[in-house]
DNA sequence: ACAATTCATATTGAATAAGTCGGAATTAGG
DNA sequence: CCTAATTCCGACTTATTCAATATGAATTGT
């Protein structure tokens, strides 16, 4: 039941240039930088975001990442499931799931069902701007 | 983000174990048979489940388990939670979990914090005994 | 031309998942 | 007491996934 790296550093990445958009392009390195996270790895996480149209790139020098929508366009579920695939806990109740036989005198696919609707009704009204004001509401915490 | 076999075999087996309680001991090939699922891998999760107390075992033939306590009394969490360990969606909220020295700056955090809250909330308010109902419900189905 | 960047693909090492295998210990029934 | 059914225990296996690294090509601002 765990997040992997890949999705909490694509969280981080999105968040990271939400935050420190300047108009300009972002380059990997300066996330890597202040994410601490390894830059070929997120070269990999980016390029998944780059594909999907979350972000688009700037090749060579000043080059960079910017998003392609307002923060608020973001929900986390996106992010999430486009680099985790699939929430759900197991794989009957996803979406484009395999089928199973023994389905129709299965019962404890009612618990999964009631763990995928809740887990993604929370990361689908979550937004990158919401994170961002929350990161905002840190940063005030550290200044005074 | 996916619950293991071993969880739902878990969940499965206790089950079993309490829809097809007579008040004698239920053998694991009963339940492999009944399942589908390998008799072998059914060892070592009730092994699980023996050591915590959840089940008792009677050994020798006609020998088997039985539930200790009455379904109402394992919540569905207890159970997954012996099997798969913290349900929490990434190691730093859960209950004695590592901790992140990024953790004071950390956003994301309030994000696992609330899938965890929206998971737990699940599978601690379904007991073994509202499977069994629901158990009963399908069989009614299938009858008429 | 040079250097900073993105882009693409292959490789690696460790851990985990999902079992299987072989056999020892216990005990009810004959 | 013998036998067979059962639980109990630990080692082993095989495949997959995770979490990166490594290597180098392509692009482009200065």
């Amino acid at each position: 039941m765990k997040v992997s790296t890949k999705g909490r550093y694509a969280l981080r990445l999105m968040l990271d240039l939400a935050v420190y958009n300047t108009g300009r392009p972002i380059s990997l390195k300066d996330v890597a930088k202040r994410q601490q996270i390894s830059e070929k790895y997120l070269e990999q996480i980016i390029s998944l975001l780059n594909k999907a149209g979350f972000v688009r790139s700037i090749r060579g020098p000043q080059g960079g990442y910017m998003l392609t929508k307002a923060p608020g366009e973001y929900t986390v579920g996106r992010i999430l499931r486009l680099t985790e695939g699939d929430l759900a806990p197991v794989s009957c109740v996803e979406k484009d799931g395999m089928e199973c036989e023994r389905r129709q005198g299965c019962v404890t696919v009612r618990i999964w069902e009631q763990i995928n609707e809740a887990v993604n009704s929370v990361v689908d009204h979550i937004t990158l701007a919401d994170m961002v004001e929350w990161q905002m509401e840190k940063a005030d915490q550290y200044v005074i």
